[in-house]
DNA sequence: CTCGAATGAGACTATTTTATCTCATTTGAG
DNA sequence: CTCAAATGAGATAAAATAGTCTCATTCGAG
């Protein structure tokens, strides 16, 4: 049992590694990665077949970290507008575990993962119908472009954290009050 | 003179078909683009020495493009909220031609390419320092975020017209008040 | 039409990355 | 402490891609 406990932390340090060294470097190659995580290439390919196997556990542990997030966020509690803040907030910090997502084209075709972005996506479009049915978020629009335009947004914020252009403790509230009330003056 | 045309021409039609078929296919290797663009290997690095010299021709083609729909833009004329709205009508029907940038980590830190990033963010940056100081745009957000939201905004709205959920000719309009709006009533 | 330049198809080589394998060393459970 | 399992370093093989070269064919200016 210590056993398996064992190998998961190894497993997940050797995520967590590869994660943000690909969000620095999109194309590092496996050997690469193996020696980020401190670690020798044989290892590496004794927890992941191949890059597929790795990429894709790497995604999945992602979309499993945003679902956590989401359900922390308790979407369905109090204003739309509250949830949504929370849902933001709790997003942001996750930066290092999900950038490498936008920079990888082979994932969004995989089917594995087209179950999860639903799962993940499905609460967050609910969250927004209910704030367009409150007359909390603008009805002339529809939820999954709002969504859609989130999600860039998101990574547009974690760009800004990690290129420096944005302190990490105040991209959450930016992004919020950009999402939410435009660029131009009300 | 005309031969030159005649190359420059070709020259054209094989960035075109490069950046249209990366747009689908970051990762497509130089047989598949040549292929794509019909024409052979060879003829491919007749034009461009290898890839770096390709994808840098690309880029500093797609950077003059988006110059070239500033400068028609008049970003100096009439109000800034107008000024802005033309820039993205502008800049929307571009996406074939830039919208491999996103999928791109190399690009980013070319240094040829610094100059002409700056060179198209400059004038976007005092179109958004005058609405701002015309009172036209928020002034409590730094003009740099602002931009930087814009060009995440204009990627997901160019992935939602490639994917279809979006209507080309709709998405400008919807960019431009999803932009400066927000997603919240007001 | 004619000729030189440009092209395409594909053989071929070079380079890079992935994946496998061996074996000496380390690690940790008992 | 002891031993079986796990690891690391590196050799090696395999695969994919990049890049080069040749030569027959096509193209287009004149």
């Amino acid at each position: 049992m210590q056993e398996t406990t064992l190998k998961d932390n190894r497993r997940h340090d050797l995520l967590n590694a590869a994660s943000e060294l690909l969000a620095q470097k999109p194309a590092a190659s496996l050997a690469e990665i193996a020696d980020y995580a401190k670690i020798g290439k044989a290892t590496l390919h004794r927890y992941f077949t191949g890059r597929d196997d790795l990429m894709l556990a790497l995604a999945q542990r992602a979309f499993a970290t945003i679902e956590d997030a989401i359900a922390k966020s308790e979407l369905e509690r109090g204003g739309a507008t509250e949830a949504l803040t929370r849902l933001i907030e709790a997003l942001v910090p996750l930066g290092d575990k999900v950038y490498f997502l936008l920079n990888d084209s082979t994932l969004a075709e995989h089917p594995d993962l087209a179950a999860a972005d639903h799962a993940t996506r499905a609460p967050v479009l609910a969250l927004i119908r209910r704030g367009q049915a409150s007359g909390e978020f603008r009805a002339d629009l529809t939820a999954e472009w709002i969504v859609h335009q989130m999600d860039y947004a998101l990574f547009a914020a974690w760009q800004a954290v990690y290129d420096g252009s944005v302190a990490r403790k105040d991209a959450a509230r930016l992004l919020v009050t950009t999402l939410l009330g435009g660029v131009g003056m009300r």
